[in-house]
DNA sequence: AACCAGGAGAGAG
DNA sequence: CTCTCTCATGGT
């Protein structure tokens, strides 16, 4: 049986037309960027919000004033957003980091990625996500980002379970022609999507991607 | 009332 | 290397 694999490009024209452009990230500064990043692992974006109104109560949502706040301050304006105690730690430790090292997320636009990655990806609380989230939504460089929504619509329209993370990743690239702003409404699409209709559960078919696509499936057997 | 949320890290085998 | 446990609050 032959099955033609189907286009990221194909994909995310279908995820276009249905949720347009949906601006992201949402936030008004590359450190919140960054902030919102380490809050939303494994939480959900509205209880992001609410932590992040708190932080900027107490005018904490820049990384200098993060890495000279209280730590124990920190963790109390950000406990809706659960996992509070490490996530102020590794947000504390990760804003010192970045300005005793380079001062500012702004002063750091020119280095490689390469670079980028050996810095933030050595960091607690930067994971294999949020740091392509950083690379793609704060660096533009051209990443998809892959987290638990994309892999699970993809490998129902298209890639197998089994299909590996990176490889899927590389082709995105190719497909997309490197488009940055492509990569970051691509990833903004498949979670729109994947908090709307796609549920965990296997027997879910509720994914309208699956429907839209299935005209480009090549099912016959030869 | 179990299950999920825009994950990551540490430890075991 | 893969599996499992922990971190924790809030909504459905």
């Amino acid at each position: 049986m032959l099955v033609a694999l189907i286009d990221h490009a194909l994909i995310y024209e279908s995820l276009l037309g249905r949720f347009g452009d949906l601006h992201w990230w949402p936030a008004e500064t590359s450190d919140e960027i960054l902030v919102g990043s380490i809050l939303t692992q494994n939480t959900s974006w509205k209880n992001v919000e609410k932590a992040i109104e708190q932080l900027k109560d107490g005018n904490l949502i820049s990384l200098e004033s993060i890495a000279d706040a209280n730590e124990e301050d920190l963790a109390q304006r950000i406990r809706i957003s659960g996992f509070y105690r490490q996530k102020a730690a590794r947000l504390h430790s990760i804003s010192m980091e970045i300005v005793h090292r380079h001062g500012s997320l702004d002063r750091m636009r020119s280095i490689d990625t390469e670079e980028l990655i050996a810095f933030f990806g050595g960091m607690k609380g930067i994971g294999k996500e949020t740091l392509d989230s950083i690379l793609l939504y704060i660096f533009e460089r051209p990443v998809m980002v892959m987290d638990s929504y994309s892999r699970r619509i993809l490998s129902r329209v298209s890639y197998p379970e089994y299909a590996e993370d990176h490889a899927i990743q590389q082709a995105a690239l190719s497909d997309l022609q490197c488009s940055v702003d492509a990569l970051k409404n691509y990833h903004a699409c498949l979670v729109e999507l994947g908090k709307n209709y796609c549920r965990k559960t296997p027997e879910c078919a509720e994914c309208p991607l699956k429907h839209d696509c299935n005209y480009a499936m090549d099912l016959s057997s030869p």
